[in-house]
DNA sequence: TATGAAAGGCCGTGAAC
DNA sequence: GTTCACGGCCTTTCATA
C-alpha cells in the first residue's frame, strides 16, 4: 500500500478534520514548507488514498431524521442474481451503504428516510421491487451513538 | 430547519461533491458572484447544517479491508446501563458508526479492522469488555457494493 | 435583507537550487 | 525539502435595489 511517514500521515489526520485547512495552515502544522506539503497531498490524491474532500452535512437538519438498517436475502447466490440486485441497490438513491455480507450471503444496507412513512414508500418502491428478493428485514435506529469518518487507528502518529 | 432555496442547495451539493472548490469556481457555476456564495456558505455552517468539511479517504489503501457489522444485546435496558455502555463505546477508537436500534434494544456497530486477527484483538479487548453486553453477533463484510456520502435524496434540484 | 463591485492582503503554484 | 516571485483568490468595505 505504501511508504507514507509520519508526516504523510499528519497530513491525512489534519486533512479528515478540517479538508477546507490551508495549505499554509497544514504546513505550519506539522512542520514542512507550504511547497512541500502540496506536494505529498498531490502524490496522496494521486495514490487514491485521499478520494476527494466532501462536506459533512448534519441530515437531521434537512429532515433526515430516520435511519433504517435493512438486510436483504436473495433468492439465488448466483453470479447475474447478485449483479441484478447490486445494479438495482445502486440505483436506489436512499441507500447509502450495501455490503455483501459472508456467511449468509445476505446484504446489508443502511437506508435513510425523512419519516417512516417515507421509508414505506422507499420499501415498496425500490426495496420490494429489485430483483431477486427473498426477503426483507428492516429496523429503525433510535439513535445515533458514534459516528466517524474513519476509524482512529488508521491513522497511526 | 430551514428557509433554504435553490441556491443553496445547489451549494451543498457541490461542496458535498468538492469540498475544496474555490468560491469563484462554486460562484460561477450557482449563477452567483464569489462574495454572495461565501456568504451562504458561512451561514450554512453558522446554522450546523455543513457540520465540517473531511478528506474522504480509502481505507482499503490505508490496510484497512476489514468491515464488520456487530449487533449487540445488553443484560439490561435501564438508563445507566445504556449510559454506560454508549461511553464505553465512543472510546473504542475501531468503531465508525453505533446506533441504539428500536424493538430489541441492542445496538448496531459499524467495526473496521486491518484483518480478521485484527478484528479478534478488538473483539477481546474491546467489545466484549463493554460494559453490561450480554451477547455480541458479529458478521463480516465480503465486498462493499454502496457508499455515498448522503443520500441523494437530501438536497432536491 | 441580499447582492454586486472594487481594493488590499494572503494564499497557492511553479522554477531554481 | 526550501526559498522566492508572481498570479489569482479570499475578504472586507461600500453602494444598491
Amino acid at each position: 500500500m505504501n511508504g507514507l511517514d509520519r508526516r504523510d500521515f499528519r497530513i491525512l489526520t489534519e486533512l479528515v478534520a478540517d479538508a477546507r485547512a490551508s495549505q499554509v495552515e497544514l504546513a505550519g502544522k506539522i512542520g514542512l514548507s507550504p511547497t512541500a506539503c502540496a506536494r505529498r497531498i498531490h502524490q496522496l490524491e494521486e495514490a487514491g488514498i485521499i478520494r476527494g474532500y466532501r462536506a459533512d452535512l448534519d441530515l437531521p437538519m434537512l429532515g433526515l431524521v430516520t435511519t433504517v438498517m435493512v438486510t436483504i436475502t436473495l433468492e439465488k447466490q448466483s453470479e447475474d442474481f447478485l449483479a441484478a440486485f447490486e445494479a438495482a441497490v445502486a440505483r436506489c438513491p436512499d441507500v447509502i451503504t450495501c455490503h455483501l455480507m459472508s456467511g449468509t450471503d445476505d446484504y446489508h444496507l443502511q437506508v435513510v428516510a425523512r419519516d417512516i412513512a417515507d421509508f414505506e414508500r422507499i420499501h415498496k418502491q425500490h426495496l420490494s421491487r429489485m430483483p431477486g428478493v427473498a426477503r426483507i428485514h428492516s429496523s429503525f435506529a433510535m439513535r445515533e451513538v458514534v459516528r466517524r469518518a474513519i476509524p482512529e487507528t488508521a491513522l497511526p502518529r
